[in-house]
RNA sequence: UGCCUCGUAGCCAAGCGGUAAGGCACCACACUUUGACUGUGGCAUUUCGCUAGUUCGAAUCUAGCCGAGGCAG
């Protein structure tokens, strides 16, 4: 009988996944993270669960433990709160001093969920892990998750290929819907729950006051990058990510504003008028620390920018140690988010933006 | 100093006698394991610079005042 540790966070997805695993004849051992502490990591400002009675995590154990009382299975816990804070939460603040746009639950998955929590699993005798994401496993390919909607692999991208030959993701071929019927009719307490957003871990925040309690806001000039006119002014770089329309507080024109881009030694912000303005698009960029999970020649395949978005179709080609990657026109394409590679169904790997291009030429308003 | 124009929510701006359009911003919600983007809804009835009139009724007409421009000088 083959071990499994599942990564049990309090939530539905996780919950079905320990039942489907235990169905399958694994024996199954529980195990819930927590990586973050409030107080410990003067999440103060901004923090709207700071003054509960018993904090989020403790309720998502609470969760996790009823669900695995219900299928008769062990849980355990790990604490990984200065690991977290050292490969992630760093990153997270170092990069938005760069001006860049970090995505700080790929790097979970890569440091926290996929090592230090399967090193963990494997101690405690486990032949593989599991957890709750969408996305599936075959033949040693990561594929998308059946539910379209609720893809993660994007999240998956930075996570090297072999570990996930002791992964397992139960609920990859199922609906949420799926999910959600069947938790019900076990009667898992965790079937309606809400899913949860913002930072893994660390949950929704007010953005702004969150990272107050970790970065000095220096305040600048809007500048409008067409006439290079000073529209307002700007509570400090970090804040703002290319693409963004809300948080501006500039109004008075018909037409809406948008961020394109920065300018850290002039601590300008640049934005433009109209959804479609030539500033925001571009046709080619530079990804760095690329991770592929194939090991076929890539050349021609899709790839997203960004969580969520829709594929476009691109080419891909080894530049040095980077890759280049060119496609017809892309929207808000912006430095430290993952651009993930898909062969269809299969998820390719992928990189960090690094540069964008247009025509030849580096943004040089990135 | 004389004459002219203008003063509508945080910003831009319709309305020109019949009981305050719209856009931007902002807020809420939806969507969402990254800060978005997007969608839906809310957002001047102690109201239209202030005061006094005309009128059944005014932001819309009249007078004065205040304020912002402009033209004469």
């Amino acid at each position: 009988m083959k071990t499994v540790v599942v990564g049990m966070s309090g939530g539905v997805d996780s919950s079905v996944s320990a039942y489907l695993l235990k169905e399958q004849g694994y024996k199954v051992i529980g195990l819930f993270m927590r990586n973050w502490d409030a107080n410990i990591n003067n999440d103060i400002s901004g923090n709207p669960t700071l003054q509960d009675a018993i904090c989020p995590q403790e309720k998502d154990y609470n969760d996790a433990l009823a669900v695995c009382e219900k299928l008769d299975i062990p849980l355990k816990r790990v604490d990984f709160i200065k690991e977290y804070w050292d490969y992630v939460f760093s990153y997270f603040l170092e990069e938005l001093k760069k001006g860049r746009t970090p995505n700080p639950d790929i790097m979970c998955n890569k440091y926290i969920k996929f090592d230090m929590f399967l090193k963990k699993a494997e101690s405690l005798g486990a032949d593989f892990i599991a957890t709750g994401h969408f996305a599936r496993l075959q033949d040693g390919k990561l594929l998308r998750g059946v539910d379209e909607n609720k893809d993660q692999t994007y999240f998956l991208s930075q996570v090297s290929k072999e570990k996930f030959e002791r992964v397992l993701f139960p609920v990859g071929s199922m609906t949420k819907k799926e999910i959600r019927t069947l938790a019900s009719s076990l009667g898992l307490i965790t079937a309606s729950k809400k899913d949860s957003t913002g930072i893994c871990f660390i949950g929704e925040r007010h953005f702004t006051q969150f990272l107050e309690n970790y970065l000095p806001n220096i305040p600048g000039d809007i500048i409008d990058i067409e006439t290079g006119k000073k529209l307002g002014e700007h509570i400090g770089l970090m804040y703002y990510t290319i693409g963004q329309r809300k948080g501006l507080q500039l109004g008075g024109d018909t037409d809406k504003i948008f961020v394109v881009g920065k300018n850290l030694d002039k601590n300008h912000l640049y934005v433009a008028y109209g959804e479609n303005n030539p500033y925001l698009f571009s046709d080619a960029c530079l990804i760095e620390e690329v991770n592929l999970l194939t090991e076929e020649e890539i050349s021609t395949c899709t790839a997203k920018f960004r969580y969520r978005q829709k594929d476009i179709p691109v080419t891909v080609k080894k530049c040095g140690e980077d890759y280049l990657v060119t496609y017809e026109t892309a929207k808000s394409v912006t430095p430290g988010q993952a651009c993930v590679l898909y062969d269809k169904e299969v998820c390719l790997g992928g990189g960090i933006i690094k540069e964008v291009y247009k025509k030849g030429e580096k943004l040089w308003y990135l």
